[in-house]
DNA sequence: CCTACCGATCGGTAGG
DNA sequence: CCTACCGATCGGTAGG
């Protein structure tokens, strides 16, 4: 599959100044994240085993050997990126789920909001983070993969309260435990066939999986 | 990522008798066969990308260069991968779905059956070539990107009707395409965290679903 | 299907 | 963060 020449910007420039003296550019993180965003996004898109380290170093407009000044390899990388992703839908996810009022809330516009944020952080504008760690569980390392296991069985334990509340309740009949794997999957799924440019918004899907999984709401 | 040694049985030795002369081994299908199964498993333990076609050949007890001898290309492997995946899954639906009897069962029936072999293909012992299809769709060329969503297609098409006899009954509230997708990647993500091993079964599965996804049933 | 091999590319590093 | 580079590996091929 062909790299878009695009990504390469040939006329880009950088700074021309030089370092300030009492610290060298470690500190500022800007290029570090400009390796981020590039990796994700051309993981997400090749995946990362066809993405090569000279990719991302051009995507970010720096030379071959540079990725690895801030970065220790490129699993390290790939690790940089799922990490980033994980922390965005953990803060999104606490914006909604652990505000004062929402415990007192019906369950099911408990599961609603669940069900909003998770499409927003996996669809929105720039969100290639967490696709990435969906996708590519694979390519991280028995240790990384300990450690993101850590992070999403937090995230997915706030669902299973509201799940069985609403199964208690009659709204949701499937059992509790099958019922987060199957959700869970029809929303991640998502990343596969969402087109922004298309008719359904985030909106639109939530209420169409909101009444696909309940009774009623 | 290490490769398992386990693939490579070094003490395996491949049948030592001349081929018969009045045919080469073009025609027995036999090593072919072996390629795509190891192909298929290789493809979808490390990705397609991650994976060599010394790996695969291997695994097949030939030599690196032997491959190529089968086929033309690595990416022909993977299009051949799938499209034996597509075949078995398209034939599968089809044993269920076109049956005398089968249009004129009730809609919540029909949907069962569909969902069942859905998870059968899916989640059945040595069925890597379908789970391959699902996730390695970014490393197909153009072409046969195109060739293949002919063939999704087909199967998906025949969801479509008894989707629409579920919502007009009123036990399939949401919209009947979003419901398709989302309930096709609730069951294509089970190749994610289904484990034979553990105490759900493909017809727990396929009840929970069924209780997920209908108000009666 | 094997042997022997090629050209290209890749992750990573030393030294500045 | 760049320059220059290394060793290893990879997809694929020629010739049998």
């Amino acid at each position: 599959m062909p790299v878009p020449k695009a990504l390469v910007d040939a006329t880009h420039k950088r700074p021309r100044g030089r370092p300030r003296k009492t610290l060298d550019a470690r500190d500022d993180g800007n290029r570090r994240q400009a390796l981020l965003a590039a990796a994700a996004q051309l993981f997400r898109r090749k995946g990362f085993s066809a993405t090569t380290t000279r990719d991302i170093a051009a995507a970010a407009g720096m030379q071959s050997g540079s990725p690895f000044y801030h970065f220790k390899s490129k699993d390290a990388l790939l690790y940089a990126v799922m990490e980033e992703g994980m922390h965005t839908a953990l803060e999104r996810q606490r914006s909604v789920a652990l505000v004062p009022g929402h415990a007192g809330k019906e369950p099911a516009l408990q599961l609603q909001e669940l069900v909003y944020s998770h499409f927003e952080v996996l669809l929105g504008p720039g969100n290639d983070f967490v696709p990435v760690m969906l996708y590519e569980w694979r390519s991280l390392q028995p240790r990384q993969r300990k450690s993101m296991a850590t992070l999403v069985a937090t995230y997915e334990s706030l669902w299973m309260p509201v799940l069985s509340a609403l199964h208690a309740s009659g709204q949701l009949r499937a059992p509790v435990g099958l019922s987060r794997l199957l959700i869970l999957g029809a929303l991640n799924w998502s990343v596969q066939w969402f087109d922004e440019k298309k008719s359904a918004s985030v909106q639109d899907l939530t209420d169409a999986a909101m009444a696909l999984f309940l009774r009623d709401c």
